[in-house]
DNA sequence: CGTACGTTTGATCTTTCTCAATAATGGTGG
DNA sequence: CCACCATTATTGAGAAAGATCAAACGTACG
């Protein structure tokens, strides 16, 4: 009874909510009952650009998306990346003006769900609220995790500990199948989230993988020893806040 | 008649606060009236450890305090700095377990708001859970522009962009006196914060103050062309989200 | 006035970047 | 199914930014 007969665009973003605090059936019902319209977009394409006030909340329903800012001399940073289930302009429900970039990582579908919408939620339903805020503090959890990794880890520590979040969120959501994961990242893409050139990522990447901690075959990643890579990457979950199951 | 004939340690809180949200009188009746013992720290000591779940929530009265992780191999990153009227503790209001340490930068004192008189405040106002909420989201701007920061710009610029979001936020606390700040942070506190080795400092900062856009006298910091200096650093304060006034 | 801490400087070493070229891959139209 | 094109991955050689190690110098404060 815990699960609807045909899966819906916004159980992945019901099951987000629920793997850091608990919902009553209320709060369950609301949120499958929020409107949204689906959309579709191509990699590269933008769900919000910095200095726009975006009216609705995109969340995943399949596909990756990043966040990203760009310096005065256009080089890019990537300071987040979003699995399905994920909401994407939860700082604009407050928010006025954007402060940077979300672009698809890989071809998305998102629900938009009108930003009016989702704010009555959240007034509404105290549960909805203290669980839509933990995702806020969750991912703020994360954005200083990151800069500790592109400030204080080198470059194959860094990439490590990244692939290792990747693993553990992908889990976490139900989207691993336990025999390692598709990065849907290019090598330019993953220098551009480590701070490092696509040309060093690639060494690095080898480097890892001629050590053993890493296989791959074509983007998919698999670890054939997950503690021996956790220890390498310098890899401790408690910043993801996710409930020991 | 906006402001209290005595300055209660809570005013600054109160215009932070009202820095990004307008707050009814009756919200600010009710800020002003929580409950709160005062603190006084040494430079150094901690608020908060990560694994600890404090039960209140620190506000700075006057002085300065950081985050801050460390790696496996015990090298630091300050992820966050903190001036008086922010509070330290926004993120266990609603996480159980700290993911980072907090500690003074210089003697500080604290005005520590029990746990629970926050939540219930936040609860039954929804003015303050705004203005609360926005605070958070800014909080998390700020860690994005910190991973671009540190990933993305070289020695100098990264410096001189630190400098100038502490000027700007300094200023907008009412904190600044127009003419430069002190800076109570050591060359390798402010390496801990940018990624980089103190050496490495000393020389950055030494090459700004050459080029004449720093001057210093002891941790005082001025800025002969601020114009010159934004744009050196790279600094667009969009990213504070502070109302222009 | 001495001690501890912070700053400054020099010399050398490493990591990562840059530039450039080559190889592999995936998708497309024929 | 195959040839072609655009993108991505890989590799090499050399340059540069920043780290490391070590020492000297300042400054504040007990």
């Amino acid at each position: 009874m815990h699960s609807v007969p045909t899966a819906g665009p916004l159980d992945l973003l019901l099951r987000k909510l629920e793997t850091h605090a608990p919902l009553e059936e209320e709060d369950r019902r609301a949120i499958a009952a929020l409107p949204y319209t689906l959309k579709t977009l191509e990699p590269q394409s933008y769900t919000t650009r910095e200095g726009e006030s975006p009216d609705s909340c995109a969340v995943i329903v399949s596909g990756f998306a990043y966040r990203q800012k760009l310096t005065g001399n256009g080089a890019r940073q990537i300071v987040g990346i979003h699995i399905p289930g994920e909401p994407l302009d939860l700082q604009n429900l407050y928010l006025q003006v954007s402060d940077h970039n979300v672009q698809m990582l890989t071809r998305a579908r998102l629900a938009m769900i009108p930003r009016a919408a989702l704010q009555a939620l959240v007034a509404a339903r105290p549960g909805v609220a203290r669980a839509v805020l933990m995702l806020i503090l969750i991912e703020a959890s994360i954005f200083r995790e990151w800069i500790l990794n592109v400030g204080r880890r080198d470059a194959s520590t860094r990439l490590a500990h990244l692939l290792c979040e990747f693993a553990v969120r992908l889990d976490a959501q139900g989207l691993a199948n336990g025999d390692g994961y598709e990065l849907p990242m290019t090598q330019e893409q993953l220098g551009d989230a480590l701070g490092l050139t696509s040309v060093h990522v690639n060494r690095t990447i080898r480097a890892l993988e001629a050590l053993g901690f890493v296989e791959r075959d074509r983007r998919r990643i698999r670890f054939p020893d997950w503690e021996r890579m956790r220890d390498y990457g310098d890899f401790t979950q408690r910043y993801l806040h996710i409930e020991p199951r």
